[in-house]
RNA sequence: UGGGGCGUGGCCAAGCGGUAAGGCGCGGGACUUUGGAUCCCGUAUUCGGAGGUUCGAAUCCUCCCGCCCCAACCA
């Protein structure tokens, strides 16, 4: 406990969450100790939006030389699911973060919040309410009136004892009654109305079955869930600023029963908005419900298991987390940033391949039939630890069509009648000829190439351009899917709803690509670079012999900027 | 119309009374066997607006404007 925190020292906390947090270690508060938490309810998965509160939840307590729970708030029975606490917990790991032993659920804790409950009832605190939830809902007033109390609210403390107990003895129906706190009906925020506790749900819930039929709100339990796990700074997002008062209301009314172990802080920042991207857990579980995508993992959503298939990388995201900065002020991020993170990545680790995705045949005729030759080829420039690799080339090669073309603008580099071009790790290829069929359809190409400049030779040239190619004689047929960005759901402005924007285009299978021998077998999950095309993931689906890559973000390409602008 | 928040370049974001960090994006250049990467350079006389305090304000005060959230027995 004597070594020194190391983010103290450091001249300027990143944001004002580790401000505060600063601040309070250094003022001694909950005894120099910072525990936080991740609550997610598991009632989906988990989606990129999560990875900005999953990051500054455990990055703050790892900074802070603390701890960080991971918590399931699973105080909604009909809208929970052990399927998603199964795949929360697998994409907080694959983001790289431990919560050790500290795995909790709010329901670890029904039988303590409902003593609480009691407690409150006792200090006429809380009372049961027997108005249908209309009537609820009439007497709270309005944004701009004071609420009126309930005719119920003068119950005795037996008699609301009474009737609690027997509510969580089953003998009443969902909605008969409900659990409510005595705060103020008439203040001016509306959370502080009196709000609901319990609640009579006859549902069965994924942990605990049938043992109970009332359950906790979430304003009752996760202040009382933060208490009892020692949290000492409760983050969450904007939206619950309201909630702060009731937070402290009901840790401050309970903790004379000497339960808790802090008296945790709420404080709250600004969730994570993209662009183009659908972020809405409703419209998520809605495009898996309709089947309009493949399921929650399906590498165009933006869920963690979508993107992890898409062949981003933990890394990446966290990199992304850290730079997006955590304030107040509502933002939406350009996903231009998360693709730069994830590119600044790969291309620093995915090894590289050569792969032509739209083949076009070009015939060399002054190379052997029966001549093959292993090109020695980078695995990665940017890390010459990672080796070389042989790829075979032969007289038939296939080249990109989109690098190929019979009348090229003044800034095309790349192959065209009579023009020269260097092929990747290879020889300078000319074209000759271009050979077409009926419907002038180009068929094939007929070329020569330049036999003194294999690389390393001394009469190496220089040309403009460099394509990819790949020998047809040892080519591996591939699929492909060349997806856009994550799930579109562009121009929030123009009011469209996202479930509207699922254009088939966005996923586009190509069966004909022609990728180089050393991808046949490449594990699932491997990422490589298709030299000047992209990034691509080997999909799970894939079978040794048959890969399925699915293109994880596109390379920059400033020729389509230049083709663009001219 | 009540309450709670927020307003710094296209998008984020530092700044906390001493004369506008950084990243993405964008524009230009160098280098290059990926039109990738890398490396340079440029990109807010101004901080929602108007007043005021001060030698000095994005930072303090006043008023105004704009945007977001709240009336689930959701979280």
């Amino acid at each position: 406990m004597s070594e020194p925190l190391p983010t103290l020292e450091s001249a300027r906390p990143l944001d004002f969450i580790r401000e505060i947090v600063t601040n309070d270690v250094r003022a001694g508060r909950h005894s120099g100790h910072v525990h936080t938490r991740f609550p997610p309810e598991p009632n989906g998965y988990l989606h990129i939006g999560h990875a900005k509160s999953i990051c500054l939840n455990f990055g703050v307590a790892e900074e802070f030389l603390g701890a960080c729970n991971l918590r399931f708030d699973d105080t909604n029975p009909t809208k929970e699911d052990t399927e998603y606490v199964e795949s929360i917990q697998e994409d907080v790991r694959w983001l790289g973060f431990d919560w050790s032993d500290r795995l909790f659920y709010a329901s670890d804790y029904f039988e303590q919040l409902y003593g609480f409950a009691e407690q409150l009832i006792r200090d006429g605190k809380a009372y049961v309410d027997s108005l249908t939830a209309d009537e609820i809902r009439d007497y709270r007033g309005t944004l701009t009136e004071a609420g009126k109390n309930s005719p119920y609210r003068a119950r005795t403390v037996e008699e609301n004892l009474d009737l609690f107990r027997r509510m969580r003895g089953g003998e009443f129906t969902d909605g008969a009654h409900v659990l409510r706190a005595a705060i103020d009906m008439t203040s001016p925020n509306i959370n502080m109305r009196d709000p609901t506790l319990y609640r009579i749900r006859h549902a069965s819930h994924h942990r605990t079955g049938s043992t109970w039929c009332i359950y906790p709100t979430y304003d009752y339990a996760h202040p009382i869930s933060d208490a009892l796990e020692g949290i000492t700074h409760s983050l969450c997002t904007l939206e619950f600023e309201d909630h702060r008062p009731l937070y402290d209301w009901v840790v401050d009314n309970l903790r004379h029963t000497g339960a808790f172990r802090s008296r945790p802080q709420q404080i709250e920042f600004a969730r994570l908005n993209l662009n183009y991207t659908v972020m809405s857990k409703r419209k998520l579980l809605a495009l898996v419900e309709q089947k309009l995508v493949a399921g929650w993992d399906d590498p165009r959503m933006p869920t963690i298991a979508g993107i992890r298939r898409r062949g981003y990388t933990p890394e990446a995201v966290r990199d992304f987390c850290s730079r997006i900065g955590v304030a107040k002020k509502e933002n939406v991020i350009d996903v231009a940033l998360l693709e730069h993170t994830v590119r600044e990545d790969l291309n620093r680790r995915a090894l590289r391949a050569l792969a032509v995705l739209r083949p076009l045949t070009v015939i060399i005729e002054n190379y052997p039939e029966d001549r093959v030759e292993e090109v020695a080829a980078e695995q990665n420039p940017e890390d010459p630890s990672a080796g070389k690799r042989a790829v075979p080339f032969s007289r038939v090669i296939y080249i990109d069509r989109d690098d190929f073309m019979e009348s090229p603008p003044k800034k095309f580099f790349r192959l065209s009648p009579g023009a020269e071009v260097r092929l990747r790790y290879s020889y300078i290829l000319k074209c000759e000829q271009v050979v077409k069929d009926a419907s002038g359809e180009i068929v094939e190409l007929r070329a020569t190439i330049d036999t003194d400049s294999l690389r390393g030779a001394t009469a190496t040239r220089r040309v403009k351009g460099t394509i990819h190619w790949v020998s047809a004689a040892h080519a591996v047929d591939a699929d492909v899917r060349l997806y856009d960005r994550l799930f579109r759901s562009e121009d929030p402005a123009a009011g469209r709803d996202p479930l509207d924007d699922l254009n088939p285009a966005s996923l586009e299978v190509l069966t004909h690509c022609k990728v180089e021998p050393s991808l046949a077998s490449a594990a699932p999950g491997t990422r490589f670079q298709f030299e000047r095309q992209g990034y691509f993931c080997v999909d799970p689906d894939s079978r040794p012999g048959a890969p399925v890559f699915n293109r994880t973000v596109t390379l920059k390409d400033t020729w389509a900027k230049i083709n663009k602008s001219s």
